[in-house]
DNA sequence: TCAATACCTACCTGTGGGGTAGGATAACCG
DNA sequence: CGGTTATCCTACCCCACAGGTAGGTATTGA
C-alpha cells in the first residue's frame, strides 16, 4: 500500500473544508461526525495540516479550521507531503537539496543500483500526478482538469 | 514508502539474471554474494518470481534460476506485482475483474469518497510507468526507451 | 464563569516487513 | 551409490509504524 489512511482522512478533512468554506471555521468535531471518522485521530492530522500552513485554526468556542488558501491553489502534493512526509517510492531513495534523487546504496559511484532508474520514473509520475490535482478537483468531482 | 525491499531485492535478482543470461542457470547463492543480500531471504522472493512464471528453476547441483522470457518481454509491472502483490495506492482501493477501480467505502453509491479520483489517477500513473519499463531498460541503463 | 474548542504528550495494540532456522527433495558427479 | 549442491517448504522471530485512545492544558465566545 502506497498511502495510509492518514492521507485519506486528511484529504477528506480538506475536501470537507473546501465544501463548507466561507462560512467561518469548522470544528473538527463536526467534520468527524459528518465523515464518520474518530475525532481524536483527526486532531493529529489537523496538526500536520496546520504546521504545513494548509489550514488556519481558531481556538475556543465557535473555533475550528478553515483553508488557508483557495482550494484551487492547494495541490495534493502539498497535502500528501504534510500528512505522510516526503514522497519516496522506496526507502533507499530520497531527494537532495536540488530535488535530485539520491540512492543510499550508491557508495561512491561504484556500482549504481540498477533499480534506481525505475524508482526515479515512478516517483516522477506520482509527484506529477499529485501536483496536477488540486483540492478543487476533488471537491467538485464533475470538473476534471486533466485526463486521468 | 511505496515499495518495500521485496521489490528492490527481487528486481536486483532479475537484473542480475538478465545480465548473466545464456550461460545456464545461476544459483541464488552466487547472486546473494554478488549483490550482498541475505540468501535465505532471497529464497522467499525467488519463490514468488517462480510462481509468477517470471523465472525458471532447476534443482540440484549446477541448478539455479534463469529468466523464463527475454528481458525485453518482462515488464516491471509483472515483477512488482509478483513481489509485492497488487498495486493499490491505498487500502480502500482495489481493482475488480474488469480492472476498474473499486472503493470499499462506497456503500451503495450513497456518497462517493472524494479521494477516489486522486487514487485512481495515482494508480494509473504508477501502473503505466511500470508497464512502460522492461527488465532490459534496467539491465542496460544507458538505453532509455521512454522519457522519464 | 462555563462551555466549546484547539493543542499537546503519552500510551497502547495489531500487522506486516524483513528477516532466520532447519529440514525435505531433487539433480549432478565421481 | 553416496556426497555435494542446489531448490523448495514451513515455521518462527523481532520491531517499527499505522491507527488509534486517553487525558490533560490553553484559549476564546457568550
Amino acid at each position: 500500500m502506497i498511502f495510509s489512511t492518514k492521507a485519506e482522512y486528511g484529504i477528506r478533512v480538506m475536501t470537507h473544508l473546501a465544501a463548507t468554506d466561507s462560512t467561518g471555521p469548522v470544528s473538527l468535531g463536526s467534520i468527524a461526525e459528518a465523515e464518520g471518522l474518530p475525532l481524536a485521530y483527526l486532531e493529529h492530522l489537523a496538526q500536520r495540516l496546520r504546521r504545513a500552513e494548509l489550514v488556519d485554526s481558531r481556538r475556543g468556542a465557535h473555533g475550528g479550521y478553515s483553508l488557508s488558501r483557495p482550494a484551487e491553489a492547494i495541490t495534493m502534493a502539498e497535502v500528501v507531503r504534510a500528512l505522510e512526509g516526503d514522497i519516496a517510492p522506496i526507502e533507499c531513495i530520497s531527494a537532495d537539496a536540488d530535488g535530485d534523487l539520491v540512492c543510499s546504496r550508491e557508495t561512491g559511484g561504484a556500482a549504481p543500483c540498477p533499480t534506481k532508474l525505475l524508482w526515479a520514473r515512478v516517483q516522477g509520475s506520482i509527484v506529477r500526478t499529485l501536483e496536477d490535482t488540486t483540492l478543487q478537483d476533488l471537491a467538485r468531482p464533475a470538473g476534471r482538469r486533466v485526463a486521468a
